[in-house]
DNA sequence: TGACTATTTGGTCAAATTGCCATATAGTGC
DNA sequence: GCACTATATGGCAATTTGACCAAATAGTCA
């Protein structure tokens, strides 16, 4: 693999891992729906403040979370909806991969 | 978060686990065209084979992949090409990424 | 300004990941 | 059986990640 490819990859491979924690899955999934803030996603997820907005400042690194100050408060929301339809397909895995656990048994 | 719904996106996690390195990335890529043997995907990575064996397996165990033995060789595939999709979106934000921070600057 | 709320950042530590080497396993053919 | 090739697995050191607590920062309002 030449240099550039593997930058290349190393670029992907980045918003794949921001993407890859049941929190972060978790935030991006209520962000489709609606906007929120900090305080709102930590209630519903119930980890430490400081965890969650661990976890936002990931997503938002990555560049898939997009934030909004108002007040004191900071409101955060996908910047491309498009990124949750992939997950159609990773659905689609989950479920033949549940059948061919059961059938292995 | 109820128990049930972080176990969901627990196994929806596992597999952008499994998908989020570069060379396992570069392995879905070239699996995407055709199906390979471990040493042609080692020649053209350049690791080891222990690590190019186990990338292949990590990415087995989260279903992406399926294998198929011709004698003493092992051929891998994606089970879904379609996984390759939502890479179209990721795309979308990397261009956008760079974009942004061009105009930073 | 000071009290209060919302969010971020730094530090620490256990757990997980990665890549290599050495070793095992499996299949082929003599 | 033995030698040879192809793949997989175990073990180890270096690095990264994740979660919490404590402390810093920022905004609002009396």
């Amino acid at each position: 693999m030449e240099a550039s490819e593997k930058i290349k990859f190393q670029i992907r491979a980045e918003i794949l891992k921001a993407m890859a924690h049941p929190t972060r899955l978790f935030i991006m999934t209520e962000l489709e729906q609606r906007k929120r803030s900090v305080n709102e996603l930590r209630e519903m997820i119930g980890d430490d403040v400081s965890t969650v907005s661990k976890h936002l400042s990931v997503l938002k690194k990555a560049g898939i979370l997009k934030d909004e100050k108002v007040g004191t408060q900071v409101f955060y929301s996908l910047k491309r909806p498009c990124i949750m339809n992939f997950m159609e397909c990773v659905e689609t895995l989950i479920k033949e991969n549940a059948v061919e656990a059961l059938c292995s048994l």
